[in-house]
DNA sequence: GCAAAAGTGTTAGGTATACACCCATGC
DNA sequence: GCATGGGTGTATACCTAACACTTTTGC
């Protein structure tokens, strides 16, 4: 078992953070948390987060404080970067392990924690520590990673119309794509396939449901 | 300034450690150190680093750790991933966040500091700690870069022909591509403009020189 | 003149883009 | 029957990939 190294090379505690996104009523959003550590920060808001303890990897923390926090048990989750500015954290020092994190749709329902909200990335406001930077980090990733691969579907329920992925395009690339297109491409890359099924009870003609072929991230030649 | 955290919440030390590239005799390689850590690793290699100290961003750091080791002042880096399994150093519980980092060849001409070599990445031995998996993701992460980005020219001298930046792309790629597809493309692109310059003393047909149009990591609209 | 690497265009096939109308359902 | 979103095909421009010979230099 490890021991703990001698103490002056134990100056900082490490902490894990992490941006949740998630589309909410046709919205990107984010998941903040008020922060209220006088005198450094209050009435401001920060991603979530906490300290990783002794006996935990950083993946561990980051699935505690995800729980804890927001009952969100199975999001994706992908590490972003290692923040170690000395005074990111005026109070102590604080290394931070960054992670960006997708929220399905169907996992929304709970309840969330007292101090924590939906905020739609459009209206961000300034945020507390260097988690402005650490949302550049994270949205710049999901802006790259939806082109050339399959992780738009953990903005998703399992099934979905093709409409509602098209959407999720537009939302994250932050601009319209042509649907005749954009259901070609899809298509051809065997990304989705049909279920079967179709909606239920909308209101005007049902779409086909499809699913992904596959579950796990899945790296595709070129996308859109 | 910032404070030391409770005692219970420093349990770990911080290191560094940096997968450092470059084209050395035609090849592909990667710096190695000796470690030399009984009873857990003996005769055994691993990519160079060491702790961060109070005072230090992981940044500063890594830029001593270079310096000292290999006199190699002005690398490109970049941070990679940050690794914290428990029992990843079993000496002592250490959370390491990893950089990949390119070396020019004007750098290559420096004395390397005893136990250190440059190894061709097709022989690379057993690692020690989780240094394989450390190198998975740096050599993966050049891989992408290297179609998408201008990353190529930190693996190269400043002035260069577009032949030994051909050569940079097959190493990295592990294919051989076109010769006039990829000099169209790349001029297509602006990625590097003729110098006006010629090599000299070769003996065969000397070839134009050129040099990179940014001296930045840039990304491109696509590139092989 | 010979060896060695530099330099240069064209064609065919495939991919990306732009674009407009009919269909199924609930009310 | 009307409002709503679902679903579909074609033509063009562009980009990609495949391919071989001439040129310049040192020896």
């Amino acid at each position: 078992m490890s021991q703990k190294a001698p103490d002056k090379l134990r100056f900082a505690a490490m902490a894990v953070d992490v941006v949740l996104f998630a589309v909410v009523d046709g919205k990107l959003s984010v998941l903040l948390g008020e922060v209220n550590r006088p005198p450094y920060y209050t009435n401001i808001e920060a991603f979530i987060g906490g300290l990783i303890f002794a006996n935990e990897t950083a993946e561990m923390a980051l699935e505690r404080h995800i729980r804890s926090k927001a009952e969100l048990k199975k999001a994706y989750t992908e590490q972003l970067y290692t923040f170690s500015e000395i005074e990111r954290d005026p109070r102590n020092r604080v290394i931070s392990i960054s992670y960006l994190g997708l929220v399905r749709p169907d996992a929304l329902k709970q309840e969330l924690c007292e101090g924590l909200r939906w905020c739609e990335v459009k209206k961000l406001p300034k945020l507390a520590y260097d988690h402005d930077e650490m949302f550049k980090v994270a949205i710049s990733r999901l802006k790259g990673k939806i082109s050339y691969t399959n992780i738009a579907q953990y903005l998703l329920p399992k099934e979905f119309t093709l409409s509602e992925l098209q959407a999720v395009y537009e939302l994250i690339l932050g601009k319209e794509v042509d649907k005749r297109n954009f259901r070609k491409k899809i298509i051809a890359l065997d990304m989705v396939v049909e279920t079967g099924e179709m909606q239920q009870g909308v209101k005007n003609r049902p779409a086909a449901l499809y699913r992904f072929t596959s579950e796990k991230l899945t790296e595709l030649p070129l996308l859109i």
